[in-house]
This record gives structure tokens, sequence and C-alpha cells, in this order.
DNA sequence: GCAAAAGTGTTAACTGTACACCCATGA
DNA sequence: TCATGGGTGTACAGTTAACACTTTTGC
């Protein structure tokens, strides 16, 4: 990718961005497909990632992969980890794959794991990159990825769950303004099981962290709810009392 | 460091280690001290690191600093997060320092930073290598370090600290036999904040995570303590039906 | 008027928190 | 006998968890 600072590339490291969206449904993630030219094969996805110039740090390589794909700025980006496994490009297809992209595709390299959040609503990325193969792929529908790509998958949802449960980077997910059964579902959807309804909208409205706005749906068959916006001060102020729990 | 391996060295990626110990007082750190050749500075520091080989993973690479340093194999250790700033050798007195280690001290380098948890009790590090400066030093006497370890350490006891309160890691810090007053001691000291005794022991016994031994304290001027060991059975089970907060 | 999702209260069980005194030992 | 840290119980407040019906809208 970006043949045109080849020059600068360093070799040895990459980033590679698991992109989170949320459809209202289900929890989705950007995935690169490859063109399948062996018939037979399972269709084979891949995270979109790129490796780092010298002169950029990882957050502005994974900024920039995502600003490329998506258009997007300015969204929840956050490290996951570094995965350097001997075998990362042990299968033949993926060989084959980054040879047509990369001058050295046997070196080794060691990538460095990032997810975004993003609110993908109304928003498609192929308008903003349609040169790619790009998609939104519910996250429960893969079970397998090319090189690595799986175990980062994975660990990049468990990571999701883990960090859902203790910071409301949740919001980062929705559109600014969001109904209370939409965020409900969202938790649900990321905790993996039922949350009962009534208690769930009590405790983020005693919380203080969600704001009811004059504003309610329109045109929907049945009763219109209020939309909400996250309240960020009332966060940082709960934060500095300590509060790491939601409880789910 | 390890200069018979040179040829095999990977330039740009490192491993750096935050080494942990407790000695029933204070939350301590393994810092390598500088040979400070410029009189009227501060005493500088850092963490134990090398670059690693091109045929070793990130795992294996800070294993065997960790083992170089202390001859300790198997104890807990995981990654904590790689870091990239591109200032990370701005302080001339780092450059020089490095200058007499590594062939190209002013290349860029990616480094991978790890924490281990060790029981320090009985344990001097000098006995396992007695070549380097290495010391126990208290986490918070620490305000500055050489290149960016600092920030490392920081991010690593942040880290340690969020981590003790959903896992029992704080095990790997004591000795296989401990006493409730101790474990006790250990969660205050990394919480920052005091900790009622009798509701933490309630809360510990409860849960079935410690297991109490037939012996006791001897030689102590005062009543003597009954024995613990962390029961990794029980905590498995706990861990399954989904527990992951110890409330602290 | 019906289908569909929004919105709302109460109770019982549990968990967290605050708090003070007696006990066993070595010196 | 004194100094030191070990070990224990109770009551109140707050939080979680379980549970079902009415409301508003578009069709």
């Amino acid at each position: 990718m970006d043949n045109n600072y080849q020059h600068n590339l360093n070799k040895g490291i990459s980033v590679d961005c698991v992109i989170f969206g949320f459809d209202f449904e289900k929890l989705k993630v950007l995935v690169i497909q490859r063109e399948s030219n062996e018939a037979g094969t399972m269709a084979r996805f891949s995270l979109p990632g790129d490796l780092i110039f010298d002169d950029e740090t990882l957050d502005q390589a994974a900024s920039r992969v995502l600003k490329e794909l998506t258009g997007l700025e300015n969204i929840f980006l956050e490290q996951l980890q570094a995965f350097s496994s001997l075998n990362r490009l042990s299968k033949p297809a993926d060989k084959e794959w980054l040879r047509q992209m990369r001058e050295q595709p046997e070196e080794r390299v060691i990538t460095v794991a990032y997810y975004a959040l993003v609110n993908l609503n109304g928003f498609n990325p192929m308008a903003a990159n349609f040169a790619k193969a790009v998609s939104w792929k519910p996250v429960d529908d893969i079970n397998s990825m090319a090189f690595d790509h799986f175990e980062i998958l994975q660990k990049a949802h468990q990571q999701l769950h883990s960090k859902l449960k203790i910071q409301p980077i949740g919001f980062n997910l929705l559109p600014e303004k969001f109904t209370l059964s939409q965020l409900h579902k969202l938790y649900e959807v990321i905790a993996g099981k039922e949350l009962d309804k009534r208690n769930f909208r009590r405790k983020m409205i005693k919380l203080e962290i969600v704001e009811k706005l004059n504003e309610k749906q329109k045109g929907v068959p049945h009763k219109p709810s209020s939309f909400y916006q996250f309240n960020l001060e009332n966060y940082q102020k709960l934060a500095e009392t300590g509060f790491d729990n939601f409880g789910f």
C-alpha cells in the first residue's frame, strides 16, 4: 500500500487496525477482501494495515491507515499490543498476497495492533476508498483470517469487552444522538448477554453520563423514543471519584 | 548487552522490562544504574532491556532479558505496549550511554515494554548478575529515568494497579506462603489507599481464593499469624462464573 | 384496532462500609 | 507487664436483580 513512500518505509514494523462499528444490530469490523484466485478456497480477509515510516510514531501510522481507508480522523484509536509470532506468514497464500504489495515479503515483520471505534451509520468506507475491496463484516461471523489477523481480532474483541465495562468508550460506536434502546442493545451485543432493560436505563440515567435531549424519533411505527447524548463532563467528574465499573 | 549475538540482532526493535517486587513494605522496581561520569547530574537509571534477535518472539526476548538479569524463569511476565516516540533518545547523556553498548545508537528504535512480577524476598539480583549495577528502587522514589523509561514505568505501574483489581496477579509478588497481613499490605500499597483490615480479610476468605495452612509465624514478638496460600483452582472456578472485580 | 417498541416502580437479597476491642507472643 | 501486630462481629446503607404492564405511534 502507498508505494509512493517506499524509500521511507521501515521494513520490520507494521501496524494493523481492528476497526469496529455498530449498526444497531451487530458488532462489525472493517475487513479487506482478497481477490480469491484460488478457486474453492474459502474467501479470506485481512485487517487493514501498513508498514510504518521511519519518521512517524506508531500512533501516527495507525491514524494514517485509518484515514486512508475511511477518510475519518480524530476518532477513538488505541494501541492493543504488539504481535511477533515467527510464523505470522506461514500460510502459502498469505506469502503470495504479500508479494504483490511489498518488496521483501519473506522478511520477518512485527506488527503493532490498534483498535478503533467508529460510528458506521450512514457511512460507507467505499466512498472514501473505492480501490480496495473493503467491507464491514459481523465479528461473530468471522472464524479465520489471513496471517495472524484472526488472533488479533479476537484479542481486540476481548479488549473492547473488558474496557467497555469500566469506561464509557461504547459511545464512540454510536451517533452523537442516540436512544437508550440503541445504547442498551450495544451493551448487550458487546457483553454477549441480555441486560435487564429497566435496570440498564436506571443505571445510565442515575450515573448522569447520558443527557436527555428535547428531540424524539420520527416516523417510527411505535412510541417514539427520546434522543440522548453522552455527557463527557459528568463522566469525568465521576471518574475523578474513582468510578471504574459499570457492573455489567 | 550480549555482544556475542550481534550478527543476529534486529536493530529496530527492543524490549524493556519493568520488573516489580514487593518487600512487604514498598513496591519496588529493578533498575540499572548508569555510572555517572557527569558530576552534579542526578543519578540516572534505566530499565533492563535489549534489542531482539531476528529469530525470537517478543515474549522470548523479554524472558531472556529477565533471566539474564535475575536468573528467574517462568515468572509472571506480560506485554504492556509498544513505545515509539521519535525523541526517545533525545537526551544527550542517553546517546552517549547507548554508544557504549550498540553499533548504531542514533538509529530509531521502537521498544516493546513488558512488566514482570517477582517475589523478591530473600532474593538478590546481583547474585545472578554481578557485572551490572542492578538494584531494587521503590517505585514512588523514582521521578526520572533515562530515555522514555519513566513514561514506561508509569504506564506499567498504572497497569499493575488496574489489573490487580480484577485479577489475582498480586500473588506473584508474594512468596508461596504468606500471611493475610502481607497480602493486605500489598493491596494497600498498590491501590495507594488504606483498606479496612476486617473487610479485606473477610472478602479474601469468602472468595476462597486463599487457603489457610496449618502453619504459623515463629519468633515474632506478637501473636503469630497463620500462613495462607493462593488457591488457583478456586480462582479459576470463580473466573468462569464471570468474576472480574475485587471491588477495591 | 393492532403491532411494535418505549417507558416506568417495587421488593428482596446481597454487598459494601464503618467501626473497637481482645488475643498471643517475645522481650 | 508491655509493646506489637493478629484476629474477630455487627448494623446500616447502598446496590443489584428480578419481574409485567401501560403508552404512543404508524399502518
